[in-house]
DNA sequence: AACCCTATAATTAGCCC
DNA sequence: TGGGCTAATTATAGGGT
């Protein structure tokens, strides 16, 4: 390829943007169209290379919806909604009672305190384990028939997570990574 | 650089890998973490760069919800659950206990209710990490003021525990495990 | 497990149709 | 809006720590 030609081409492929607004319409519409089909093709690898479930939810500038799910958009929202309470429902009459932990007002908080109530939660955890632990040490029996009895939540229990269980080698109960 | 230096260098960088599920635990979970960074990121481009809402949930293969949301998770989920036709029924909320969270007589509980007790102090943790995500959005310089200003908590937390923080490829907080 | 590094694969901005 | 094209930017697999 000559220089002339070299030349030519300068001025098409991809160039480097900011990431902010982009005012222009028209130019806006393409990159929404684009980047759209990319993140659905970034999740529909997700799940597949790490057999994990997952959905997209995307309104375009006119509002209308795009969405890709694995298995589907409704089974991962039906699974969200059931394990993350929602926070819009809270205005619901269930229950006036201000002591209900979970009608705790976390829009209300700052950052600090949302952190330290998270860790108030994780050291709840850890007493929640104890109290496990001295169950087991008290009936043996009685708590393995229970943690047998209980539901299996999850079919694929992956490994970045931690969980209650019954360790073998040691003869007790911990939360382990899994 | 000379050949060797060269051929010392093959077998590093990126090779391309078949779509298909990852049969490696370790490599499986490596690539869960980067690739649901990618993702995140890709959709705060997108929302950034086309003003657009959007929603992306994940679970990871123990069930573990992430998820990021412009302006919110919440938002999101509402609006598109109020315009999609016929999304399938959600299930009922899950039941929760009636006493003050800190005030549970954790010992007169079985191993199954303390199990369950366990599930739900840890998807408050999910909520209280969505809650913050909010506050950011909100008021991005408040919120990093606020955290700057917490005690740095870390050492004492122990290395095989969660904690809130700052993603800062991706512009957003999550839990992360340390 | 979280980072860093690097080489390569994959994405995509700007054009054109 | 959608499909090509091309080159430059980005993401990321595999390695190390």
């Amino acid at each position: 390829m000559n220089p002339a030609e070299v030349k030519k081409k300068r001025g098409k492929g991809r160039r480097k943007i900011e990431i902010k607004r982009i005012e222009e319409e028209q130019k806006r519409q393409v990159c929404f169209s684009k980047r759209r089909q990319g993140l659905f093709k970034k999740a529909s690898e997700l799940s597949t290379l790490c057999g994990v479930e997952v959905a997209v939810i995307v309104f375009s500038p006119a509002g209308k919806p795009y969405f890709f799910g694995q298995p589907s958009v409704d089974h991962v929202l039906n699974h969200f909604l059931n394990v993350v309470p929602n926070p819009s429902k809270q205005d619901e009459p269930i229950n006036q009672d201000q002591s209900f932990w979970w009608d705790i007002d976390l829009h209300s908080m700052g950052v600090d305190e949302l952190k330290q109530y998270e860790e108030i939660l994780a050291k709840q955890q850890s007493v929640v384990t104890e109290a496990a632990q001295q169950c087991y040490l008290q009936a043996p029996e009685a708590a393995m028939e229970q943690i047998e009895a209980l539901p299996y939540t999850y079919p694929e229990v992956g490994e970045d997570d931690y969980f209650l269980c019954w360790q073998q080698d040691y003869d007790c109960l911990d939360i382990v990574p899994i």
